[in-house]
DNA sequence: TATTGTTATACTCTATAACTATA
DNA sequence: TATAGTTATAGAGTATAACAATA
């Protein structure tokens, strides 16, 4: 267990984390704001998947997830397939132009931590990259229950069997 | 100079970093969101400080500072005094009120970071604090220009002196 | 004329609740 | 009855621009 001094100095570098994250942001294309650009990512890395298991994967409410996909979709970067599976469901893949509006992210992406982080060494990038990850699964599913049946506080059982 | 996959994987992390900080902010008082949180606990740390001051530390635009020390000052938890050297600006400082909710919110910090992290080592929580910090330098101060009329770099003056 | 701070407006992200269509 | 998804509404955070008061 870390020293009270410890633990509060990382909450003010998570809570200073934001400056990042608009740095990241700032050079996004116009209509591309960045929960689009998290869910071209996941679909890109995943293939195809339905709104709730991105909801799962970003951690936010299945009804934020709809408002994304919406606009991905309305842009023509992400298609709806039905799923055979389950007539309530569908399943979204990237089209042929969320690939290329990837391919043009993903350069930024790097361009960009390039630029800020060039000096840093190729251990560290790793290390934080590591923590990080680390840091989100030791917080799990933090957002609040999906539906009211069950207890706000629920130890485990979180992030279980999509059901898929 | 990091591999293109792993810069890849660091924004994959950066941009799900959200459920973290909603992690955090869960369980702050009703009257208390997070920004409120950050500017307290930035006073308790620097003592005085102007809003502009304020606007560096946490690297957003004044003009959103000045809404959320508007907010403090009216739930009592900072007090406005002025600033013998410059009849524009105020000193804020903590109130009695805002000294013990400070005094509730470390509290509340180190409860929940212990509860998510309990099975980390020191070692571990030390060197992400530091990774943090580092990325955060590294990112500088990215928000757009506060004016038009001084240039968008500005490498130093950021994060000088937390005092402590 | 420049700077500190405030306010008005707009946009993004999020959650809750009510709703639909399917299971 | 329960679940996948949608939509309406509300709240938090942010930026830009126009403005006030002081330097």
């Amino acid at each position: 267990m870390a020293a009270r001094a410890q633990y509060e100095e990382l909450a003010r570098q998570i809570s200073a984390f934001g400056a990042v994250k608009r740095g990241m942001a700032r050079g996004l294309p116009a209509d591309c704001p960045p929960a689009s650009a998290a869910v071209l990512t996941l679909l890109r890395q995943h293939g195809e998947l339905r709104t709730s298991q991105l909801a799962e994967l970003m951690a936010i409410d299945m009804s934020v997830m709809s408002r994304h996909v919406a606009h991905v979709v309305d842009l023509g970067w992400v298609e709806r397939h039905p799923d055979p599976l389950d007539g309530r469901s569908r399943l979204l893949c990237l089209s042929e132009r969320g690939r290329r509006l990837m391919d043009e992210l993903s350069e930024y992406v790097v361009v960009t931590l390039e630029e800020h982080m060039g000096d840093w060494g190729d251990a560290d990038v790793a290390q934080l990259t590591a923590l990080l990850r680390r840091l989100r699964e030791s917080f799990g599913d933090c957002r609040a229950r999906t539906h009211p049946h069950q207890s706000p506080r629920q130890p485990h059982e979180t992030t279980t069997a999509p059901t898929k």
